[in-house]
DNA sequence: ACAGTATGGGAGCGATCGCTCCCATACCGG
DNA sequence: CCGGTATGGGAGCGATCGCTCCCATACTGT
């Protein structure tokens, strides 16, 4: 019924989300887009409205990816939680590529250029906030459950830690800061949830 | 021998710094900074050479007042560590007036927008941290010299556990999250230093 | 009083910003 | 084979960007 298209949307908002990412949203022009996506302004408009909605589409794109990866990551209820809390931080940390690194989180970064100026963005951090939150109660909850932490613990407490010991470490790593001594953040972090309760007679 | 100037140079920095503290350096155009400034564009660059080494100045100027006043803040030999962490991380997400609130840290913020790609930027953001991880090594050396955490303690390390869940503090008090839930972050991260020693007999 | 000098005010520079419009192009349904 | 329709390409819109220049102004040292 019409021409087709010449390009992917999704390889699109895939790369628009890297740029997003990497320099910020006011850093980023149109025409940096248009090259990134090689998409003239008139197809990046007719698809995506204007520089704005793209940038929320690369906010949820990145929830739907890297987020939702994060979040099953730290599911992984057949193995002791101390352990996974522990790779799922340093995965955090650690980029797979050399040019990846030093882009810390898509979230982190525009909660802060963003955050206290646009509420659509605002809404969107804050949700990915919280089911980052929510992810660390429900491993925690089935650590404790499984015996691997102490009763005592209160588990939302835990939460409130370990959630802003992540944001730390991502701006750290956005930062450029040494993975060892972000290990080593890391680890006492966790030694913070307590000793693993005597296993009962 | 000419004419005085109508504006006091510390003041336009102060405000400069607040401006760029809140918006950012990119959202915060020369414009803005005349208009809040009071500054005609020929006093700006004549004063400031232009945008960017105004900001630079703005970073040093906030490192000289704000961060400062954190250090000292943390430097209270006399009194017991614990009790100093705490009130001082208090204070670091605790705003002094209500339009104060959601500024985050201006050094966190500019090292996550402009620290990947602004080398001068970078060298100050990394001192400023810098300062502060030497900060609470030293406030935690005191604390254990005086017998208030145990001489197991991995001093090096605490202040990695530390000065990570500073930055998240920071960062979750630009997103606007609630001071009582940054309040559980502080105290389980101090209690993560152990318990006190027994008292010798 | 007067020459010297830096200031405040403001018009406006070239470049870039986000964005719109037009049109030749290329595909599909009939 | 051809009319309908959405696309890719690109010129260029008004606005704003960071910044420069000119000039009347207002103060100081002699």
């Amino acid at each position: 019924m019409a021409r087709p298209r010449q390009f992917d949307e999704k390889n699109a908002v895939t790369s628009a989300t890297e740029l997003f990412w990497r320099r910020g949203y006011h850093a980023t022009s149109v025409r940096d887009l248009g090259d990134e996506l090689k998409l003239t302004p008139s197809s990046l408009y007719r698809t995506f409205t204007d520089k704005h909605t793209l940038f929320l589409r690369a906010l949820d794109h990145y929830r739907a990816t890297e987020s939702a990866q994060a979040r099953q990551r730290l599911d992984a209820a057949d193995r002791p939680v101390r352990e996974v809390l522990r790779e799922w931080m340093l995965w955090l940390v650690t980029c797979p590529a050399g040019d990846k690194s030093g882009r810390g989180c898509f979230v982190v970064n525009t909660a802060t250029e963003l955050g206290t100026t646009d509420e659509k963005v605002r809404l969107r951090t804050e949700a990915a906030f919280e089911t980052t939150r929510q992810a660390l109660r429900s491993a925690l909850a089935a650590g404790r459950d499984r015996g691997e932490l102490s009763a005592d613990l209160d588990i939302d407490d835990a939460v409130e830690l370990l959630f802003t010991t992540v944001l730390g470490l991502r701006v750290r790593e956005r930062a450029g800061h040494d993975t060892e001594r972000l290990t080593t953040a890391i680890d006492l972090a966790i030694r913070a949830l307590g000793p693993a309760p005597a296993e009962p007679a």
